[in-house]
DNA sequence: GTTCGAGTCGTACC
DNA sequence: ACGGGTACGACTCGAAC
């Protein structure tokens, strides 16, 4: 019998001693399948070369006699023995492929290998269903033709049924496979469209367990409804509202409601850290059984990770978008908090329910409708959210070959390694093993090595500018150089290029390409002919998705192989790939020079130039010139052309500032780096007076309209005109209060916090205003009033902000600098407006 | 009691 | 534990005066 069949998430069991897989997914039909798979796992172990053949016979037999008892009651055993010519590194190996009863005892088996004539051993310590997936070469997400037999079938012997396995499955068909072949059919190829259930709770504490849980929206396709326990009368008035006896029976109703819905995915928002935690600690708490997971003898929801906690349900993945995004979209995008408010106003152009929670005794019944639509709404933007990233979910779940639970959770290097991994076997390479703890230490130990090339800026409003930059810039180099842990070499041969990373210091690497090299530039290339794509079919979901994957995987190379954690990990090559970028960027700059172009400014892959009345072409001429001299896939790419450019001097110094600059191009557009206008840590008054201040020096060429705004903008200053809304300062807690050396207000707002009795977690952002110190009999601040920390308040405090405080610590250090290039001191700018009267 | 500089800390750039 | 280094700048805190 053949099957048509889409695998969405895996799992592990073994019956009798050895190893299957269970793949949960979809037939065409849009059935519930859950496949079951064996496998013939197996380790490695790298033969020292001077072996003879006779010796490699000994080690083999001895090799063979393995078995471990564990503590299980589970006796495993060597299977199977074979001699292969491998590749380790980039070097030509012999090893022995060890077959095994029963991967669970790999790194048993692993450590019995301390036999001599074994150098190394491998491939023990990736995980059960990875190294399955790695083996058969199974993709998440796509579809496949399995043939094999329905399991649970009378005509099935119990002999082959695995102990009955089928009756715990709470799926439509269970099947024993035997061969996938993928489907190759573009048209069926990328056509999945998962049902997805988004949730979201609210309750009367936020301290996980310890309040009652009041009402959870359960949001999918054609589905909205919010369940609960509080019931006033007017919750009549909604028709998504369900209510219920008591928050026991809410919850039965959410596991039954769930378990109809048959969702191929749940998601929710931060649901790893609250909503399914806090589902979790209700349901002990009040003995609801939580029955979610597909396989009924797996019961409830399984908790890992300690910090960052991953909850999940087996056969449906869940995914945690904000944790998704976080990872891998917050850099690029505008948001500064990551809230699901944020994140939707600015992917989705849509805000949560204008609501303010308060406790339940506070709530009118009229109150209890808008809470109940809160609660939908906020499951509504999460499962659009969701949508809006389910291509790159897939996207990402494929090209690494990693099930959408794991990979939706991962950070950038293990992308890097996954795709790094699920390659290997086109090298016929052997998977190099993880770091584990003194080897983590002693590489965390390391000292840093320098890094990008900045050049310092000499500070004045320019005008005519072209940027340029180089396209992916360090991967480019890495690639082009073959920079990488199985290329670098101990000394200098006939076939090495040699990298100087200072006087002291040269570094070798083989000038024969290794994988790692190799595989850089095919995501390079990928990623240039996605981007193509996209030019093409702006709209397509998956060409862009392609083209953000192959991106993120690009610029996450090169810190990949500094990174303690990482099988490749080779700081050498990071060094040299630092040094390389270094050299380039210099050469640009003397070359430009030369052509009759100035130099500005330029941060490790960008350069930016005063035209000097050079037309446009001649930039792009120069372009051309360097094009041609560059190596490998090395690209020098123009970036804009910009009308304006400021730079300004650091805070008191005479030099030019680096990483902060402001440009405007032909068509008025600006681009702010580095300014207090894009730091979260300063308060929008001063932020929003110097974006303006910005923009209008841009446009006008000079400062006049500029000064006249920041005089008005003072004078509503002082004359107390401002909002608390403008003046609140934002500053991450970053680890626990009691973590801290130092005292800074942020420090000290969260102390107020929590004597409030509010709670404060590390990662919170603290808001807070600064007050008027208090005076004692002299005028002058009094004891416990001298630092900036003592006169924090929070955001509900009545007190009146500090003026002078304001004037003197925001809004005047935004603005100085900027007019000083214009020569205009801070006398100037306070100047028409009498002290006396104004504080 | 005031001044100063090293150290701590957060955030941004690429 | 879950890319890297470079850079700016506010604020604290204790030594030195």
């Amino acid at each position: 019998m053949n099957l048509k069949f889409i695998p969405i998430d895996f799992s592990s069991f073994d019956y009798d001693g050895k190893n299957f897989i269970k793949l949960y997914g979809r037939d065409s039909k849009g059935l519930r399948v859950c496949v079951i798979d064996s496998f013939n796992p197996f380790i490695w172990a790298i033969l020292d070369k001077k072996l003879k053949d006779s010796d490699i016979e000994r080690i083999i037999s001895k090799v063979s006699k393995i078995t471990i008892d564990s503590s299980a009651g589970r006796i495993s055993k060597v299977l199977n023995v074979e001699v292969h010519d491998k590749s380790f590194l980039g070097r030509n190996v012999k090893a022995l492929k060890i077959f095994l009863s029963n991967y669970k005892d790999s790194q048993k088996f692993a450590d019995n290998l301390n036999i001599k004539g074994i150098i190394k051993r491998r491939e023990h310590d990736i995980n059960t269903v990875h190294k399955y997936l790695l083996d058969k070469n199974i993709t998440p997400l796509r579809w496949y033709d399995v043939s094999g037999k329905v399991l649970g079938d009378r005509d099935v012997p119990s002999s082959e049924n695995l102990g009955g396995i089928a009756s715990s499955l709470n799926v439509d068909l269970v099947f024993l496979a035997e061969e996938f072949s993928l489907v190759n059919d573009s048209s069926v190829k990328d056509s999945f469209a998962p049902k997805v259930l988004a949730i979201d709770i609210e309750s009367d504490d936020l301290e996980i367990g310890k309040g009652k849980i009041t009402m959870i929206s359960l949001v999918s396709e054609g589905f909205e409804k919010v369940i609960t326990w509080k019931s006033p009368a007017s919750a009549k008035k909604l028709k998504f509202v369900e209510s219920f006896s008591s928050e026991k029976s809410m919850l039965e109703e959410f596991v039954n409601i769930i378990n109809k819905l048959s969702p191929d995915v749940i998601t929710g928002f931060f649901s790893d850290s609250f909503d399914l935690p806090y589902i979790r600690s209700r349901s002990e708490k009040l003995g609801v059984s939580l029955g979610l997971s597909l396989d009924t003898s797996v019961n409830g929801l399984k908790f890992s990770g300690g910090k960052n906690r991953h909850v999940r349900i087996e056969g449906i993945p869940h995914v945690d978008i904000h944790r998704f995004i976080a990872v891998n979209y917050s850099q690029y995008l505008q948001s500064e908090t990551l809230t699901l408010n944020e994140i939707s106003s600015e992917l989705l152009g849509e805000k949560k329910h204008d609501f303010v929670i308060r406790p339940s005794s506070k709530l009118t019944p009229d109150d209890w409708l808008e809470f109940f639509k809160y609660n939908l709404k906020d499951s509504v933007l999460t499962l659009k959210l969701f949508n809006k990233f389910l291509p790159d979910l897939l996207e990402f779940s494929r090209i690494m070959k990693k099930p959408l639970f794991e990979v939706s959770r991962d950070g950038m290097s293990t992308h890097v390694e996954d795709f790094i991994v699920s390659n290997l076997h086109r090298f016929n390479e052997i998977i190099e093993k993880r770091p584990i703890h003194e080897e983590i230490s002693s590489r965390r130990g390391r000292d840093s090595y320098v890094g990008a090339f900045v050049l310092q800026p000499t500070p004045g409003l320019y005008e005519d500018l072209a940027v340029f930059d180089f396209t992916s810039y360090w991967p480019s180099i890495i690639s082009s150089f073959n920079l990488s842990r199985s290329t670098i070499l101990p000394k200098r041969s006939k076939d090495s290029l040699t990298v100087s990373i200072d006087k002291n210091k040269d570094y070798y690497f083989s000038k024969t390409k290794g994988f790692f090299p190799q595989l850089l530039e095919e995501i390079i290339l990928l990623r240039k002919k996605f981007k193509t794509h996209l030019k093409n079919s702006p709209d397509d979901p998956i060409i862009k998705a392609r083209s953000n994957a192959y991106k993120l995987l690009a610029n996450a190379a090169y810190g990949y192989q500094g990174f303690f954690g990482a099988r490749y990990y080779c700081p050498e090559a990071s060094a040299s790939t630092t040094a390389i970028s270094r050299d380039f960027i210099k050469e640009v700059i003397s070359k430009a020079e030369k052509f009759g172009l100035t130099p500005i400014y330029g941060d490790t892959d960008s350069i930016m130039f005063s035209l000097n009345k050079k037309p446009h072409k001649e930039a792009l001429d120069f372009l051309t010139i360097i094009n041609k001299s560059l190596p490998g896939i090395m690209e020098l790419d123009l970036e804009d052309f910009y009308s304006r450019g400021l730079w300004v001097t650091t805070r008191g110094g005479e030099l030019g500032a680096k990483k902060k600059y402001a440009l405007m191009n032909n068509s008025g557009k600006l681009k702010i780096r580095g300014f207090e206008t894009v730091r979260r840590d300063w308060c929008l008054l001063a932020r929003e007076l110097q974006n303006d201040i910005l923009r209008m020096i841009l446009s006008d060429g000079n400062h006049v309209r500029a000064l006249a705004h920041t005089k008005e903008v003072i004078k509503k200053l002082k004359d107390g005109k401002v909002s608390l809304k403008e003046i609140i300062i934002k500053t991450q807690l970053k680890k626990s209060i009691k973590e801290y050396k130092s005292l800074g207000p942020h420090v000290v707002a969260a102390k107020l916090m929590v004597d409030a009795g509010l709670p404060v977690d590390p990662g919170a952002l603290m808001e807070y205003f600064i007050t008027q110190p208090e005076l004692n009999s002299k005028g002058k601040p009094a004891k416990g009033s001298k630092r900036i920390g003592d006169r924090v308040a929070l955001p509900n405090d009545s007190r009146p902000y500090d003026k002078d405080y304001y004037l003197n610590n925001q809004v005047l250090p935004a603005v100085e600098n900027i007019f000083q290039v214009f020569n205009i001191k801070i006398d100037e700018l306070i100047a028409g407006v009498s002290q006396k009267k104004l504080f």
